[in-house]
DNA sequence: ATGGCTATTATGTATATACATATTGAGACG
DNA sequence: CGTCTCAATATGTATATACATAATAGCCAT
């Protein structure tokens, strides 16, 4: 008896093999069908199952592996690992974006500039080592009529020097930077916070209301770029995150 | 002549020639050396300039294709991508871990258990299509006596009949529940929330104080399992996304 | 028994090669 | 002048092969 007929599933078009060794692992392990700890097949074992060449596999399980899907070891095998900590990716858009996904007009509004040499604070959020010019903006993302976001944001001029030359009166900074500095890294943290009197005034709403703040470092080539913090009514704004275990 | 000389740079501690292409093209990038748009050297190029063959260096091509860095078209070449949406992997730990991570004891405490039926809302939360057993489940974690973190939970029992004869006491749905169903997809919304007086009285707040909410639906194998709904004192929780391109 | 040596085994990395496929550019032709 | 065709080109996928490396199992000598 043939142990594999090549079954053309109803419905695969056309996927390279080495995708459908992927999946196929892939939904073994997520079904559940292999649990963890279990040893998956050796590299010479799934060759002759799929009728291919040790490197095809091979590609296909060094991928899991990155994936973290699966763990191997020479001589032993590669094993299913166990599930580590939930990982999700976050997709953190333009908020002009958002505000015109919601079928709404945007608008972007400055409320103060400041070019200064940075202070303690500024360094801080920066992560600055030595004091420098820095850019210090602050504005409000309307979406209609209401402000959708309020927006506080350092720029490091001793990166993005040409910043210092742009008033942002109604451009945000955000969309300006990018496609103008490549970054290689942002940090972000998101913490709820009571409005205080500045923010619930600029927003809109009542001190003390519940906000969603979303704080972001830049970095491109280990230069600090930018820091900047979103201010949203809790009201207006969920952010969402989803994990699908990767997988080609 | 020698045609390989293999150079030991100083410091690199024998890194594979693939590892060594794709850290230098994502390091050009990033620095902004080559910018969005350009184009980089082709495949038989770079197979010169790393005296490698083309196996090698398109295995490194393809990579950072994948990992959305640059562009491949056929018969053009591979281009640098501009930045896209900020795309930032946010690190969901278990509880237990982030209060230990603190240095402070950890308890879970539970405050009700409730088998029913599926309510219309229960549904709604579940995302379930038809009406069954589920398990509702409200308890606090603990760093040292301060309540750390509400939590409020469905199980959907036709997906994991099990858990209907747990106690959950005192140990958390959470870290059962992983280990025993494998979860191939999962929801994270995160927002912020006045709380409630149930909530107040629960966490020790005042009512109308500000709250982070993390709710996590999750799935397996394209079966609903669980909702949970974690609720955050403002003071004591703040959640950090790290993106770093990613490259091998 | 205990320690150390060796052969075996599975994975890790790289090569040369082959053919498929999408896209473009140039030249032929109406 | 448009368009049609064909060859050239860069990438996409797969193969067979080779040698390196890490881990283990078994054996042997002390």
């Amino acid at each position: 008896m043939s142990i594999i007929e090549t079954v053309e599933a109803e419905g695969s078009e056309a996927v390279s093999l080495h995708q459908r060794i992927l999946s196929d692992i892939s939904e073994k392990i997520l079904s559940g069908a292999w649990a963890p700890g279990h040893r998956i097949p050796f590299e010479h074992e799934l060759t002759a199952e799929y009728k291919c060449s040790r490197m095809t596999v091979n590609k296909a399980l060094s991928q899991l592996a990155k994936a973290g899907l699966i763990e191997r070891r020479r001589r032993s095998g590669s094993f299913v690992r166990r599930p580590q900590s939930q990982a999700a990716v976050l997709e953190i858009h333009d908020i002009r974006i958002e505000v015109e996904a919601l079928g709404l007009p945007y608008r972007y509004q400055r409320l103060e500039r400041l070019q200064r040499r940075s202070s303690a604070e500024d360094r801080m959020l920066l992560e600055l080592a030595t004091s420098g010019p820095v850019l210090a903006l602050e504005g409000l993302h309307f979406a209609g009529r209401r402000p959708f976001a309020h927006e506080r944001r350092l720029i490091n001029l001793a990166a993005v020097a040409e910043a210092g030359e742009e008033e942002f009166l109604d451009i945000a900074a955000g969309p300006w930077l990018i496609g103008r500095v490549p970054w290689s890294e942002a940090e972000h943290r998101i913490r709820a916070i009571a409005a205080d009197d500045h923010i619930a005034d600029a927003l809109d709403i009542e001190p003390g209301a519940p906000c969603l703040v979303v704080e972001r470092r830049t970095w491109s080539a280990e230069h600090p770029v930018t820091h900047v913090r979103f201010t949203y009514p809790a009201e207006s704004h969920t952010l969402v995150a989803r994990f699908r275990p990767s997988q080609g």
